[in-house]
DNA sequence: GAATGTGATGCAACCGGTTGCATGTCAAGC
DNA sequence: GCTTGACATGCAACCGGTTGCATCACATTC
């Protein structure tokens, strides 16, 4: 065979000792070598010592991928995410990867660009070599969703499927409470800038705004946003300053700071003349002017999903899991009172 | 052993066909059945048929882990990044991505939080399944990098050592304009808000904006914000305002922003009393003003890189390499003319 | 028709760990 | 002193592939 599976492209062979280098070295079998790093309960004190040091003095590590031939665990994960570059994601990519670090895991990340035909292919290299999935914001079809979910412990992240242990952001309660915000402010016409139709999130947003404004009294229009992002955003704010409308809550944050800047182009003040208010809270207080936005705890999602997924990975788990984040306003400078010639209409 | 490594954590073995049972299945050996999908050339093309017909109707796939194991090469690559959530980076990830996706790799993702430390885990973690590492921004020593280096091939980005590929984003001639922009603006006096003192590019743009200042006799005063943040560009707007200049650059858009927020606050003008350029250009046209900032490529760097990791994991690649990406500067809104009453000094 | 060559396939060892079971040792209990 | 049992360790099979080498069938050549 001929390998040198451990030099590197270059130069010294530099090999790492396997188990049977450490075991003659240290007069013992291999087993029990094995057994001193992976079950020492089994062996004397005496021995465990005495191994680890000699593995210690060769620079001994275990071989992760041999052990996962005979165990089937890798100690792998893997997260898909949707987009990569939307600022949603990284904060919770970063949450996810600090909880799977603390269990000992590594983590993939696969990024399927909103393309369900990538994200299938990203699970289908995956799955043999990762113990888990998590799947945020998936765009697969239920079919493939369930598919997978048989072979692997599977966690979704803001999308609902019946059976299948996920995490919801929901996003109801902190839209209600902007709709409250803007309806205590005196506007009347509002107008939801929308997200993917297939998007559970934008689904969930799109009815609690519907739901409060009627609840209200506000006449709500939509307008499309899509894909999500500051061009479309920007794109959104001729069709949406015509339909006379004196405020707007977006899919999310990004569509918000885009609108805000089409209307800037249009002479429309922020918040003096329109209202804004976007979704996830993503952007802090870095846009112009800060905006009000419902926060999202997308952080918390990736940290509770992969928690879910390392109990669902380690036996437990027998009913089905629906875990829920609340949502809350936090209210800065985009939004305030309807302009007079138009309140109350 | 009893493992039931293909089921879910739940019901349904689903179990997974091994090389065995398609060969069984197809009357041939194991052999043959492992040459059907890694070396098709070494049988006829009507056994290569018969076996993969088999073998996809039994739903064999082969077993990534187990194949790793006795070829030593497990399709894996690992890309390591300071700060997941530093706008730099996803652009960078998500073509680093792409690139090891039509190669047909999965990319371990680790994120550092600008830690040694945890950096140095996460190495450790990672190099025994793949095949070739990229260090995005490391802050590892010198010395273990090198160490990583000689285990398997490796390619950093903006990190310059000696004998190792590296892609380095060579921001100095824009940062060169900004200043010559500056200059021509009338500024006589300017800042440079720094980042890390161990980052590669740091030093580059301050030695670049200090050279050009030099030969076009500007003053150039170093204000620290670190680590690089919104936050930190903020707070040290004061210090900036009070020490007399009329622009600064910053270390990075983010920074950049910050100070802008930082102005505003203070009720400086920008660019009416003072110009803030940015560096990275990951912020697009969605900062109030629009951003002057060096423009860094950052995506070709996670392509390019990965690029170079493969030719060098092929075998290929003898001599080092080191591979600039140019930069420009682009103009948006946050530059004008020096204020009146401080011109010409 | 025997010798030779060629190309397809099988055999069996191997990658580096884990683990069920057998063996061996030693102390306690009768 | 012998049985019993607990406990530490070793043996050898196994995980699911890959691959060097042997074998075998068949065609070619003289």
């Amino acid at each position: 065979m001929k390998r040198d599976s451990d030099s590197g492209g270059k130069g010294r062979p530099s090999i790492v000792p396997t188990i049977s280098q450490v075991a003659k070295a240290s007069g013992v079998s291999r087993a029990t070598v094995s057994r001193a790093f992976s079950r020492p309960e089994m062996l004397t004190e005496a021995t465990v010592r005495r191994v680890k040091e000699v593995a210690g003095k060769l620079g001994y590590v275990p071989n992760q991928v041999a052990r996962a031939l005979s165990t089937g665990r890798h100690g792998n994960v893997a997260l898909i995410v949707s987009d990569v570059a939307n600022p949603f994601f990284p904060p919770l990519i970063r949450a996810a990867q600090l909880r799977a670090d603390q269990a000992g895991l590594c983590v993939f990340l696969g990024n399927s660009d909103e393309d369900p035909a990538r994200e299938e292919l990203l699970v289908g290299r995956f799955i043999g070599q990762v113990e888990g999935l998590v799947l945020a914001s998936s765009r697969l079809d239920e079919e493939h969703i369930r598919r997978h979910a048989t072979r692997r412990p599977l966690v979704l992240i803001n999308r609902d499927i019946e059976g299948i242990t996920r995490v919801l952001i929901d996003t109801a309660p902190g839209v209600a409470a902007a709709i409250a915000h803007l309806a205590e402010l005196g506007h009347r016409h509002i107008a939801y800038v929308s997200g993917p139709t297939t998007s559970w999130s934008n689904q969930q947003r799109r009815n609690a705004v519907r739901r409060e404004a009627e609840k209200r009294g506000l006449k709500v229009i939509a307008v499309p946003a899509r894909p999500p992002s500051y061009d479309t955003g920007r794109l959104a704010a001729t069709q949406i300053v015509a339909s006379g409308v004196t405020a707007a809550i977006a899919f999310d944050d990004l569509v918000a700071q885009g609108l805000m800047a089409g209307l800037a182009a249009l002479d429309v003040e922020v918040p003096k003349s329109f209202s804004v208010v976007g979704c996830d809270d993503v952007l802090g207080e870095t846009t112009y002017p800060p905006l009000t936005t419902v926060s999202a705890r997308c952080a918390d999602a990736g940290d509770v999903a992969v928690g879910l997924l390392l109990s669902q990975m380690n036996g437990g788990v027998s009913g089905e899991i629906r875990h829920k984040l609340n949502s809350h306003l936090v209210i800065r400078a985009s939004t305030g009172p309807a302009p007079l010639k138009r309140r109350g209409r």
